[in-house]
DNA sequence: GATCAGATGTTCT
DNA sequence: GAACATCTGATCG
């Protein structure tokens, strides 16, 4: 018996984030994540798998400035701007050089919701954060949290292990959402009857070539 | 409730 | 220059 049971949820959370990419992100379901005076219960996440042939992966093609906290160890945050105005938010996993990351979509604030509430001019707890830039506007993140360590006490956002592990049963999978390509892969993860979970919507191309 | 178009800037070809 | 791991508001049912 004994070591397992003797080691804290923290370093077992690392253990798992230190893994394979998928339970990593079925494992990260149900973690609290804190920053700015808010915290959020994860309920959806996506798995990305770096340099494991993913081509929906920012870290398919090869390190650039921008994915390159992805190539360092685990546990890290990866923060990334897109369509010219969202900050989406990113748990690094897997061993160094791998690559692989899973997306944090969507959770419902379990603390601080006044303050989120503020930044997201929004009076509706369901949509605080429903989306994965919604989730980073609620909870302050953007571009100065780049590369910190989640599991680090002095880091300015933080994850910790859910205080009620979810159940198997409640963990749905099904394709990941605005991806381009491959399309085939059930890598997104959510709890099932969370009414935070956002809606699936299919990529759908923003404007015709004339 | 569902669907559509527009905003906006960084990254890579 | 084109694409993009999105959100919001308007419109239609």
């Amino acid at each position: 018996m004994g070591d397992r049971a003797r080691r804290t949820p923290l370093s077992a959370l690392r253990d798992l984030l230190a893994g394979p990419v998928l339970p990593a992100a079925r494992g990260l379901l149900g973690c609290e994540l804190s920053a700015g005076g808010v915290t959020v219960r994860i309920t959806e996440v996506e798995a990305y798998a770096g340099t494991a042939g993913d081509p929906a992966s920012h870290a398919h093609r090869a390190r650039t400035p921008r994915n390159a906290v992805m190539f360092g160890p685990a546990g890290h945050l990866y923060v990334y701007f897109t369509y010219g105005m969202h900050w989406c938010a990113n748990v690094v996993t897997g061993i160094e050089g791998e690559a692989s990351a899973v997306l944090l979509r969507a959770g419902s604030v379990v603390a601080g919701s006044d303050v989120a509430a503020e930044r997201r001019r929004s009076t509706v707890a369901r949509d605080l954060a429903r989306g994965p830039a919604r989730l980073c506007q609620a909870l302050g993140i953007d571009g100065t949290a780049y590369g910190v360590d989640l599991l680090a006490p002095s880091s300015p956002v933080r994850l910790s292990p859910p205080t009620a592990p979810v159940p198997e049963s409640q963990v749905a999978a099904g394709p990941r959402v605005g991806v381009t390509g491959a399309h085939d892969r059930e890598w997104r993860f959510w709890i099932a009857d969370d009414p935070t979970v956002s809606a699936y919507r299919r990529h759908v191309p923003r404007k015709r070539p004339q």
